[in-house]
DNA sequence: CGGCGTTTTTAGAATCGTTCTAATTCGCTA
DNA sequence: TAGCGAATTAGAACGATTCTAAAAACGCCG
């Protein structure tokens, strides 16, 4: 487990306490999952990372976890309906997200100037009369990788039906 | 149905014509539902409306629509992953929407300016190596109704658990 | 070390929105 | 009216998530 991996862990672990959570080691696991990857895992994904160490985890608890997590503010969830929710541990504040269609692989936007954070939220709920509190921005379309792999001819086309 | 709603029903049932799409009336009905309201239904609630003329309508035959308009590029599809998705209709285009975490109504957000849709993919897509195709931008609070109703005093802990 | 109340965890059932399936009905055209 | 393809139906299937009741682990005090 790197520094930086380490350092993420210990401020989730400090919001759990800080919430009276007590950090079991099934749910240190989970920190430790969701605190090493960029991958933006499902909650299965975890579930199976957390098995490696203790196999007899349920389901259950990983999505106990979560729910405790979402509580500190510690995690940031993304919906998706025709699939399962995905989840990024490594920055719980709201960002935009690239998601790769073919693959459903996620990234991370380089956040380019043009997303709001700070103040942004404030501004908008005066505009328009919501208290906001969050928000989300994702970008849809097809991965570097799976253009790649889509065989070189005739790709504007593959995508009709 | 007024001079609005009646083009935007026209626009659809030509767009569902142009891919050989037969609209029948109930789907005609569907279009209607999702044409009259800026409420953004889900498909139990253009369910309920189509079965006000067509009593023996299934569910079914409500997603089949759905699903040819999306390929008609005809609505706006909105996934929740905890609740119901909901569907715009009238402004199939992605653009952001107002979410309240309350009620749950969901308003379109006046395009204050801020919003990307003119050559903001394609510029994105070269910027981030995605081929990106479309976008989705919400923000979740408290509409101002739910504010009201909120009991005037102490609203700012009542979030609390 | 032993007992006890609390918290965590488990396995499996329940829920709910959406999709699938097979059978029926509809709307045409001949 | 017969026949054909498309549309529709009811209900089953599916999958992610949540709930439930029981079992296990934990912490604490004597």
């Amino acid at each position: 487990m790197d520094r930086q991996v380490g350092r993420r862990v210990d401020e989730m672990r400090d919001a759990l306490a800080a919430l009276g959570v007590n950090v079991t080691r099934r749910r240190a696991k989970t920190l430790e999952a969701l605190a090493s990857t960029d991958r933006h895992p499902s909650a299965n994904e975890i579930h199976a990372e957390v098995r490696r160490w203790y196999p007899s985890t349920s389901l259950a608890t990983i999505y106990n976890t979560i729910e405790l997590l979402k509580e500190a503010g510690q995690i940031l969830e993304l919906e998706f309906s025709g699939a399962a929710n995905r989840y990024d541990g490594r920055r719980p504040d709201p960002h935009p997200h690239l998601v790769c269609l073919v693959c459903e692989d996620i990234d991370d936007m380089d956040d380019a100037g043009d997303n709001d954070d700070g103040g942004g939220l404030e501004r908008l709920s005066r505009a328009t009369g919501y208290k906001l509190v969050s928000q989300r921005t994702d970008y849809y379309g097809v991965c570097p990788a799976c253009q790649d792999a889509d065989g070189g001819a005739g790709e504007s086309e593959s995508a009709r039906r």
